[in-house]
Order: structure tokens, then sequence, then C-alpha cells
DNA sequence: TCATCTTTGTGCACGCGTTCACAAAGACAT
DNA sequence: ATGTCTTTGTGAACGCGTGCACAAAGATGA
């Protein structure tokens, strides 16, 4: 099917607006989650429900693909499933290091979700010298001073951030000296890097804060009697010392008390 | 200095722009620091430089909290942190539970963040009995069979899911059938959820993604398709990690409401 | 008191993203 | 072939967010 492809948009690759690219993993997760099932099209209205977006914003974003629906049917789920891929360049395999080799660095070298679509843990690093050598998630970790060597060895152009926050900035420029152009950052820092260099940041300390914000105005305007929180929340509240405390947010938390 | 504030415009709660309030946490974290080193006052230039956006957008940011600077001056350290503070909720404590504890959910019950400003982790819960009573970050795992009770005694309004992506959405159901009214999604799923409950969802492998996607574009526009070679090229500017500084701006946060 | 200087607060314009609504395109049945 | 029915692709309008540029506000000094 689709064969007589006449000749691709192309040219169009280059305006894909920011919004649409964010949202093309969401739909290639859902395709192929029907590519699986063996579902052979799917209409954009199903295809919307399934990745939870508006199916008129759907069919823009595909449109700027060039996409290739038929109409009165749907889209052809495996050839969109690569020409996806394709657009987020995922037809090749990106090696990736991991730096910071802490709770969550562990949690991220052992997460499939990395090496399911065209991403591999080239490397794991970190900067404790007694972590060298101790295998993680079937990996060797090396030692912080290999990290320019590793980076190009690989020929890693992605690196991801999992240090503290008071060692983050200089990891990445490290990582942005030896060749990385592309950083996920996890450290609750806000990094600093050339022209040229995309930085994306998960910062989970941010999402739970702004969830509560969202959380506090819908207390205040149910006049607090929606859920039964507020209320709880408010009188509980054991021991803990004067909270007065905001810790340096960036260092390794000494597990909390309680 | 800055005593006489008479009156706060209140009412102006209501309208505060969502990029606004996504933008909160990352002033506060700036302030934070700036407090710890105990400067009185800062003004719109050197706080947004600190928290890598543009000074003006932060001006409009503050104002929409009904602002209290001093031209000429700055603003006060002290009485902004407390400002937004109040602002995104962050005065009262907030309990929060955590599901699923694999790799990710325990570095999240490690995590720092948690503790350092509002929230407490009141409970670690996992669908395997074998996790039942072991110690996570000093916090006994129970049983997903306590989840409705732990929920209710505690007054829980916000869950962390860091289950497998299968049990997403059952764990979500319950979650709010509890009394949950905010959700931060780490599992690879699209969540459906009642309407007044607000869902967060922090993507790694939908992050890697975008990453990809702009790295393939900058390989592509260096004319070869060498996906880390090309990128060497690019950003064979030796050494000088110095001091680029350029804004870590065009690009977006991470996450975008659902 | 008045002039000058710094920095805030914001009106305005622009661009991006979202949504609606519908014409065009194709499948399918007769 | 022709008509009907489904679904795509997109023009256009709208709203939100961003950044510029400047007037107003207050500090500071003479």
């Amino acid at each position: 099917m689709a064969t007589g492809r006449t000749h691709r948009p192309a040219t169009r690759s280059r305006g894909i607006p920011e919004a649409t690219v964010a949202r093309l993993p969401l739909y290639l997760r859902a395709l192929t989650a029907l590519s699986e099932r063996s579902v052979p099209t799917v209409s954009s209205e199903e295809l919307a429900a399934a990745a939870g977006v508006n199916s008129a914003k759907l069919r823009k974003d595909f449109s700027y693909l060039g996409s290739y629906g038929t109409r009165g049917v749907g889209y052809d789920v495996e050839y969109l499933v690569y020409q996806i891929s394709r657009e987020l360049g995922l037809t090749q395999d990106w090696p990736v290091v991991i730096v910071g080799i802490g709770n969550l660095g562990a949690a991220l070298a052992n997460y499939g979700g990395f090496a399911s679509r065209g991403f591999r843990v080239a490397a794991l690093i970190d900067a404790d010298p007694a972590m060298a050598g101790k295998p993680v998630a079937g990996i060797a970790v090396q030692h912080t001073d290999e990290l320019e060597h590793i980076i190009e060895d690989n020929g890693v152009s992605i690196g991801v951030i999992a240090t503290p926050a008071g060692a983050a900035q200089q990891v990445c420029d490290r990582l942005v000296a030896a060749g990385v152009t592309s950083i996920l950052n996890f450290a609750p820092t806000v990094l600093t890097v050339p022209d040229g260099v995309d930085v994306r940041k998960v910062d989970l300390s941010i999402e739970l804060q702004i969830l509560a914000f969202h959380e506090q105005r819908k207390a205040g305007d149910e006049g607090a009697v929606a859920p039964a929180a507020a209320a709880r929340a408010a009188a509980d509240t054991p021991a803990a010392p004067a909270d007065d405390r905001k810790g340096p947010d960036g260092d390794v938390p000494a597990v909390m008390p309680a």
C-alpha cells in the first residue's frame, strides 16, 4: 500500500511547530499499541481519543508531516508509525550517556523506555570512585574521568544529567565540550549552554508545586468542602521541626526525618 | 525596608495564566538561593537571569500576583519568597502518596525535592506483597489493599503514579475514587480522569524523542546524516565552557497540561 | 524642593497554537 | 456511473503568551 507516493513533502519538515513535535511521541505510542493489535487503519477520531487529544489538532499535526490519510477511511497504522518514527529520528540508534548514578540515575538506566525506541544506553557515569565498575542495569558504571573519552568513542550526542544540582552545570559544560548537543536535565537547576545545544528539563518539585497551586485553588473555590483533604491537612501536621528550613534543594537529601 | 505594605490585591489570584504558574516555582527556587545568601533585594534583571527567563516576562508574571516591587530598587527577596510560596500553596503541608515502588518510585521517595518544600511523603504503596513492610527512604511500604484507607486517613489529595503503564489507569481510578484530585503520572500512558482532577505527566521517553527530533534536524542541516559525527562538527568550539552566556530559551518546559 | 537616575509595571503589537467548520476526496453500494 | 456517506485536510478566527518600549514611581543627592 501507499507505494505510489509521488514525492514526500520534504521541505515541509522544516516548519513543524514545536507543539506538534511534542505530541508526535504520543501519537507514536498509541499507534504502536494499535499496530501490536494488528489494527490496519485508524480514524483521526479514534487515534485522538487514544492519545488524549482533540481530533482536529491531530489532523492538523499530521498535515505538517504531509500526512497521508485516506478520506473516508482514516490512516494506515503501519505507514504512520514509520513516518512518525522517521520524522522523530527514531529509525537510527541514538547512544545516550547517563551521568549521576544515584537513585534516579539507576532508575533511568533500568527504564525500559530508553531501549525500546531508538535509544541505547552507551554508558553510565558517576563521580563516586566507589561506584566505578559496579554494574547497574547490566552496565558497569564508569568514572567521570572517562567522560570525554566515552562521548567521543561512542559518538554520543545526547546526555542525561541525573546528578545533584550542584554538579549539574559542570557536568553539562563537560558534556557539551565533548560534543553532546542535546541534554535531558533532571537536576533542579537552570543550565546555561551555548547556542545550538538543546536542553529539556524534568523537574519533579516544579511539577508538584504546580499541582499544589491548582489543588489550593480548588479548595478555595469549593469553600474547602470538596475533598476531605484541606481540613485534615491543616489540623494534622505532626512534629516536623520548624520547617522554616528550606534545604538547599540541590544536594542529595539526607533522607527526611520521620 | 519595604515594611509599609498596606494591602494586597487578593482577588487577583483568579486570573494567573498557566504559563506564569509554571514559572513561579522557578522564581521561588532562585529567590530561595538568594535568601540563603542573605541578599535583601533583587532587580527583575538579576532574578530573571538566575531563573533563566526574560526580565520583561518576569515582571509581567509578578504583576499577576499584584507584585510588590519598589521602583528604582527592585524586589524584597524575603517578601517575594513568602508571596510566591503562599500563592503556590506551599505554606501548608501537602501529604503525598507514591504508588509503585520500583526503581523510579524508590528514587522519588528518596528525592529531597519532596520534603524540601511543603510536601510530605505520607505513604509508599506497592502491589507486590513481598514489598510490604520493607522500608524505602525510611518509610515502610504498604500494600495496595490499604490504598483507600491511607488516602482517607491522611487526607491525601496528591498522588504520584510510578507503576508500570499497565497498572496506571487502575491505580488512578482508585486514587480518584478515594479522594485524590491531583495526580503526577510517571507511567507512559494517557490517564483518563473525571473533571476536576488535574493530571500532569512526566514521560522520559517522550522527552528523549523530542531531543532526538532536534538532534536529527541539526545533523540534517549540516548536510550529512552522520548522527554524532556531524554533531561534533557543530560543537567543535573547543574548551571555553567558561561563559557562552546564552539564555536557555528556545525550549519549552518539559510538560504541558493534559 | 527639585532634578536626576534607576527600575518597575503595563499598554500594545505580534506570532504561535488551538479550535471550528466545511469543502474536497475518496470508499462503497446500487 | 452515479449518488451517498465517511473522514480528511485546511482556511479562518480567536485567544494566549511573549517581548518591546515607555511612562510612572520612587530613591537619592544637592
